[in-house]
RNA sequence: GGAGGGAUCGCAUAGUGGACUAGUGCGCACGCUUGGAAAGCGUGUAUGACCGCAAGGUUAUCGGGGGUUCGAAUCCCCCUCUCUCCGCCA
């Protein structure tokens, strides 16, 4: 069983005593993920912030001893010494919890720092292509994007979409429906068997809990849609709600790995990149997606990255779709990511490898934020959280589509998801 | 959306202003007892922060935040979650 921690009213943002043994380190961290942060600021602070506290403590102490040596009613000069004491502790608290706030709000805008192994790097340019899957695959004819495709075969339909809700918009209809349930079954199928928890979570979160997860930083919430009438956000991947679950939780050491599978719509506003992937689905607004969450003990993420890692590819050497593996450079790694890996799968259609799958490690970052440990013996650790993708669904589909394309405008049904379609093609009706 | 109840230690409960240093039962751990076990008996049983080489000490926390008071689990206000009923609803 789990347990439910009680109070959490001073959550641990990022952990301060890294800063303030190693504040060169994590002073360097940031700036090779391009994040301004002030070390020094942060330390007088902490410095400010604790010696306020060791006061404080000090007339909370002459208060309580106070209170208590008063037996019956006090005396109209017990009144006085203890509304007077009273004073000097609310004072004093006030300056305490001013520092407190500076010192959280400082220190929540510290991203996680990048692994030893992740390279130094300016920006997706300087990424590491580690290996590759097959060569791109030969056409004998001149190879459609899956638009064209998918309009002719009457499974996508953006014109429709534009009419009722806008840009980046999609109806998937018919086998592309089916292609799609195919790919959800495959990867479940699939993770199960390893020991995967499914679930179908909720898309709406709230705002605190997004901070929480440490996507609201630097700009990151640019990408969210709020509603803002009700306070809530639409998550932008299950990722989003699948971690947050166990928040304020502790894990027993015998539950750990922790392996969740979840399936859910994902909301991206896509600010930033008008005129960017304009066409198809490749970039909508709301797609899809079967996502892998691992929760487990601390130290034990790089060996965890490495399995869900090798999940995603088997998945994409299971469909036989040539890909390239990505690591990406600190520059590129996002706000709460200590490592990353990306897939990116062959699409004929734009004769370049396009990112399908992304798999990271927040090691202890997203734990400290959002309070989720694990009970190892008489120890409380923070537990460490990984996530990756199964399928991200327009992008899968795309890279079926176009890889699997015939000179007729048909597309043949990859071997392995035949079974779950009920056919090995599919064909303009 | 409306009306009313509730949230206390891992679980269950007691607790209406100072004896709460939060009691009791269960559970758990250790010990005694035993050929071994059960029962019984005894002891212990939170977390964070800060100070300290350490032993240890201080402080905060009874869903969260704020207030009243010399003093709050207890009184007041706000919020969250939950239960019961009414309304609406796939």
């Amino acid at each position: 069983m789990l347990k439910q921690v009680q109070h959490d009213n001073f959550i641990i943002m990022f952990d301060i005593k890294l800063i303030r043994e190693n504040p060169e380190k994590v002073q360097e961290a940031a700036k090779s993920k391009r994040i301004a942060i002030d070390v020094k600021k942060i330390l007088e602070v902490d410095k400010k912030y604790r010696d306020v506290e060791i006061v404080l403590q000090k007339f909370r102490e002459k208060m309580n001893a106070f209170s208590k040596s008063i037996k019956g009613k006090p005396t109209p000069e017990q009144l006085q010494e203890g509304k007077e004491l009273k004073e000097e502790v609310q004072k004093t608290e006030n300056d305490a919890k001013l520092f407190k706030h500076e010192l959280d709000m400082w220190l929540s805008q510290i991203p996680n720092l990048p692994k030893d192994d992740v390279k130094v790097g300016r920006d997706e340019s300087e990424n590491d292509v580690i290996r590759k899957f097959k060569e791109p695959t030969k056409f004998d004819f001149t190879p459609k994007d899956h638009l064209a495709l998918g309009e002719a075969l009457g499974i996508i339909d953006m014109t429709r979409a534009a009419k009722v809700s806008g840009a980046r918009f999609a109806y998937l209809k018919g086998d592309g429906v089916l292609l799609e349930f195919a790919l959800v079954q495959f990867a479940f199928e699939m993770l199960l068997k390893e020991g995967f928890i499914p679930v179908l979570p909720p898309v709406l979160i709230k705002k605190e809990t997004m901070q929480g997860l440490g996507y609201m930083e630097n700009g990151g919430d640019e990408d969210m849609f709020h509603l803002k009438d009700d306070d809530f956000i639409l998550v932008g991947t299950a990722e989003q709600s699948l971690v947050p679950m166990h928040k304020d939780e502790i894990l027993r050491k015998e539950d750990l790995p922790r392996r969740y599978v979840g399936y859910s719509p994902s909301f991206r506003r896509e600010a930033g990149s008008y005129g960017k992937d304009t066409r198809g689905i490749l970039r909508v607004h709301q797609f899809n997606k079967v996502e892998m969450v691992s929760f487990v003990a601390a130290g034990e993420d790089d060996r965890e990255q490495d399995f869900l890692l090798s999940l995603e590819e088997k998945f994409f050497q299971a469909l036989d779709i040539p890909y390239q593996l990505i690591k990406m450079c600190t520059g590129d790694l996002g706000f709460p990511a200590a490592r990353k890996y990306d897939i990116e799968a062959w699409m004929p259609g734009q004769n370049k490898y396009r990112e399908v799958t992304s798999v990271s490690t927040v090691t202890d970052f997203q734990s400290r934020r959002l309070n989720m440990k694990y009970q190892d013996g008489t120890e409380r650790k923070y537990l460490n959280v990984l996530n990756g993708t199964a399928f991200a669904m327009s992008r899968t589909p795309i890279a079926i589509l176009e890889n699997y394309q015939q000179e007729d405008g048909s597309v043949i049904v990859p071997e392995v998801l035949r079974k779950y379609m009920g056919k090995d093609k599919i064909s303009a009706k």
